[in-house]
RNA sequence: GGAGAGAUGGCCGAGUGGUCUAAGGCGCACGCCUGGAGAGCGUGUUACCGCCAAAAGCGGUACGCGGGUUCGAAUCCCGCUCUCUCCGCCA
């Protein structure tokens, strides 16, 4: 979230800012920079009284050693007023702290001076694009057509199971799937990244340090004997290993990846674009997190944006890399680089990756922290992170791009961890 | 699931009602010593909030978490979470 300083003494740039994000800021603002006042005059009072108890208190303990017992008796008579009052003020700052948190978790991350303004995907901006889009002599059949034709992919079968959006993937299906999650680790691995293989749920807690929640609550799925949440995405857990936790700049950047499922209720994108794999409730996908100095973290967006870039293009697909627009991106980010590959059969750019720099604002609800190693401050880590990649998409493009007569053809990287080349 | 023990700073560990942010040790930083290093000696070593233009300074908070008793709680009481040991169950 953004702090109650930076609010403080940057009231109209944020408020302009976030214009960017369509996000009407001016209101709550105003309210946040009041509440915030009314807390501080809040506090004072009650540190000075606290601090007269406790003077008090000393004075009594200092008496009743020198066996003075009335004296005591005397002051003691005097504290109780104050202790009543001292417990007022307790359950006001509380209630007051309270309501500015509410607040201010309600207010977006302002978004980078690169972001360009606008409501959705339509104004987001290409940044590059690379790859060739196949063309065909007959008509290409789409990925579910393919899955059934090839018997890789049953989705009637998931709605058995589980329900509609839990494709359940067999024989060279699941090979694949397989191949591409260690794929993807291992480059990921080779590029300094350190694997995690983290919970599924997490706590509410965690659910709050990346912003998921109170933002996004119907995304998630929830075990409420538990009150845990299923992840969304890896970002979570991998991120909340460092919730409460101070860094030394010296151990900077931390570079972070995960495979897992990821879980996500969807609710309210029924209708469109929801055939196949192109949109699921659960689905694998290897996620890259990186935290790293504030100083750095619009490098080391770059070097996360190259090194996803190099995975797409390793397998031979076509893309096209997006900077998202102020209303196309999520609220918790400053900058998002979107990667989309093309599905030739759909004729379809798909998303594959979104690649974020959250700066400060996960940091500061985790309370992630950095010790400068030169000046031995205290500050904000940034955050980032970014899928490289997420598989159902992928695999769409994979099959629609890749098929001929005689069957889908595996990338040549893919082959020696899918043990084939071709599903025929 | 049943029974018991425990949770203190970066780490180990003392502290069962009073100036305790908390002994001692380890670690770390700086200084002295040394040709250099080590050993030794000395000094220092939590974070957050408020007041102040700022620094200094002052005040407040925090001993797993949340309540309570008390003038005063690391210490006493209640609830919760987690860890360990034993028993049961189990991939």
């Amino acid at each position: 979230m953004l702090t109650i300083n930076f609010i403080r003494e940057n009231r109209e740039e944020a408020i302009e800012r976030l214009k960017i994000k369509n996000f009407n800021a001016g209101k709550i603002i105003d309210k946040v920079l009041e509440v915030d006042q009314h807390r501080r005059n809040t506090q004072k009072t009650q540190d000075s009284r606290q601090a007269e108890l406790n003077s008090l208190s000393k004075e009594i303990g200092i008496l009743l050693k020198n066996k003075d017992e009335k004296q005591a008796q005397t002051i003691r008579e005097k504290t109780v007023r104050l202790k009543e009052e001292i417990k007022e003020l307790n359950i006001k700052s509380s209630q007051i702290q309270a309501e500015l948190n509410e607040l201010l978790v309600q207010i977006p991350n302002i978004p980078h001076k690169t972001v360009p303004p606008g409501i959705g995907a339509e104004s987001n901006q290409l940044i590059r694009s690379g790859g060739n889009i196949p063309e065909f002599e007959h008509k290409a059949l789409p990925h579910w057509d393919l899955a059934k034709k090839y018997n890789i992919i049953d989705f009637e079968l998931g709605n058995k199971i589980t329900g509609a959006g839990f494709p359940v993937f067999k024989g060279k299906g699941a090979r694949l799937q397989r191949a591409l999650i260690n794929f993807f680790l291992d480059e990921n691995e080779k590029a300094g990244y350190i694997e995690y293989l983290p919970p599924l749920m997490v706590n509410e807690e965690s659910a709050h340090g990346t912003g998921q929640l109170p933002d996004k609550e119907g995304l998630m799925y929830t075990v409420p004997s538990d009150n845990f949440y299923l992840i969304p995405t890896a970002e979570v857990p991998v991120t909340n290993i460092y919730r409460d936790v101070i860094l030394n700049s010296n151990d900077l950047p931390v570079r972070n990846t995960s495979y897992t499922p990821c879980f996500r209720r969807e609710a309210g994108s029924y209708g469109k674009d929801v055939r196949g794999l192109n949109r699921v409730h659960q689905f694998d996908k290897v996620e890259i997190v990186q935290i790293q100095h504030p100083e750095k973290s619009y490098e080391t967006l770059e070097e996360m944006v190259s090194h996803v870039e190099n995975l797409v293009n390793m397998l031979g697909l076509p893309y096209r890399i997006v900077r998202l627009c102020g209303g196309d991106m999520g609220f918790t980010s400053a900058l998002t680089y979107d990667f989309e590959v093309f599905a030739a059969a759909q004729e379809k750019w798909l998303e594959v990756s979104s690649v974020s720099n959250f700066e400060s604002y996960q940091a500061n609800r985790m309370k992630l922290r950095v010790r400068e190693q030169d000046t031995k401050k205290i500050i904000p880590a940034h955050t980032l992170n970014g899928s490289a990649l997420a598989l159902p998409r992928i695999v769409a493009a994979l099959l629609e791009n890749n098929q001929s007569e005689k069957g889908i053809k595996i990338p040549d990287i893919l082959i020696k961890y899918a043990g084939f080349d071709c599903i025929s």
